[in-house]
DNA sequence: TCCTCTGTTTGCGCCAACGCAAAGACCTGT
DNA sequence: ACAGGTCTTTGCGTTGGCGCAAACAGAGGA
């Protein structure tokens, strides 16, 4: 079914993967079938190379995108230099919901990480949707509530644990994210680089750097440049908790 | 008009401070009047004793709530003891959206900040509201969005400042919130502890006492127990951006 | 008025985490 | 194979902010 739309839309075969992950996505989930196809119809549809900067921070908010393929990275930048990451938007993922109240700007910057395809839809033509299909609001609702609570969580970790717990849960987090099983592990199968992780866990390149080494040693993991597998998922899990 | 929905609803003299506040909240604006009083209608009214629980973090998210008078308090916990204040809900906003999503549960504790009414929406007759009023639905987007962004932003200033600066921002926060113009300054009207600051600035009791008698003998603020005056306003915005 | 309870201040010691620097590892293009 | 760039590691010194303890100060009740 969600076959018509593809077709319709793009004119193309269809990629397997995509129209996987289009079904089983936060975003179709309540959506009835004829419903959706409408709705996926009518965003537009692009590809970004690798680190294409998707919205910048502070531009005025235009449009909202859901993720087919690859992933992007919101990040948040400090006028004192420090840059935050966010958060990163999974394959099904929808994000930017700001973007349906008019007069609004990106509060994050959204970069592709791995060439990345999205569907897109300007403030327009998504609260006609939305007034269309009032459970498609519904849905962003909860798709924002829930980033409400990942971020609440991460907030009071941030005040509550010690960095090399962070860094734990960090790297916990991009394997459930992206981490895909070898016969060595988990591993990351895009690049993560120790500065990226320190901005994920709120920390500095070096004390990543030094606590990813204290682990390699112990056998929890395995790393190399930009490149980490884990070995000892239980052990990661363990200490993430209790620290 | 809103008047209708109080006599129809309590069958008592409309408070005007609440009638007011209900014109201009978050809350009201972008529904058509009708629609507004509908709502209104359907939802509970209930008082709370200063320091009563709502709801509780874990318990199944059963409702909505729009303060109409006094505050709510949420707060994270912990496993590791550590308590974080996630934000205040004053007049005219609404919380808990979370309720209107089955099986889920409060992320966060809600306490009363002095004698506090509110106005409750459970999850069935929610939903059936934003069904009928997809605009409903839009305006919960709203506030969700809104609350992201300001815990994003904190979020980053937790990575990037430092204490003494996020302090200044508490307290401004605080300020903006239930602040009161007195001829000696600015005064927070609720009692709030040193603990409490702490617990909104992510620090301790400890370094929260100090910055403030160091800000007491630059004459920036005046403080008593739990009772805090900002005399220099300025000085306080100015360090809380620069640091 | 005094006593008690709860919140606040301040001195002191400590350590987790940062920041810098310099060396090392790895990757790419020529 | 080598050069140049980028990312990573590690040693070392520094320090911001924490934690404890003990003294202090209002506020309310008996």
């Amino acid at each position: 079914m969600v076959l018509q739309f593809w077709q319709k839309s793009f004119k193309m075969k269809p990629d397997p993967d995509i129209l996987k992950i289009l079904k089983s996505s936060e975003f179709a989930s309540g959506l009835k079938q004829e419903k959706l196809i409408d709705v996926l119809t009518q965003g537009r549809h692009a590809r970004l190379e690798s680190d294409d900067i998707l919205f910048s921070q502070g531009d005025p908010a235009v449009s909202c995108h859901l993720v087919l393929k690859g992933r992007l990275k919101l990040t948040k930048l400090h006028e004192q230099g420090r840059e935050a990451i966010v958060r990163y938007i999974d394959p099904g993922q929808l994000t930017a919901a700001i973007a349906v109240f008019k007069g609004s700007e990106y509060p994050v910057t959204a970069l592709a990480v791995g060439r990345t395809e999205i569907l897109s839809w300007n403030r327009k033509i998504m609260v006609h949707l939305m007034f269309k299909y009032p459970e498609l609001a519904i849905k962003l609702l909860e798709v924002a509530v829930t980033r409400l609570d990942e971020i609440q969580t991460r907030y009071l970790e941030l005040v509550a644990e010690q960095v090399d717990q962070r860094i734990a849960r960090t790297l916990l987090r991009i394997m459930k994210h992206g981490g895909i099983k070898t016969s060595a592990g988990i591993e990351i199968p895009f690049p993560i680089s120790r500065q990226e992780m320190a901005d994920y866990a709120g920390t500095t390149l070096f004390t990543v750097s030094r606590t990813l080494s204290v682990w390699e040693k112990k056998g929890w993991i395995k790393s190399g440049r930009e490149k980490i597998t884990i070995t000892n998922v239980h052990a990661l899990v363990l200490f993430s908790e209790i620290g």
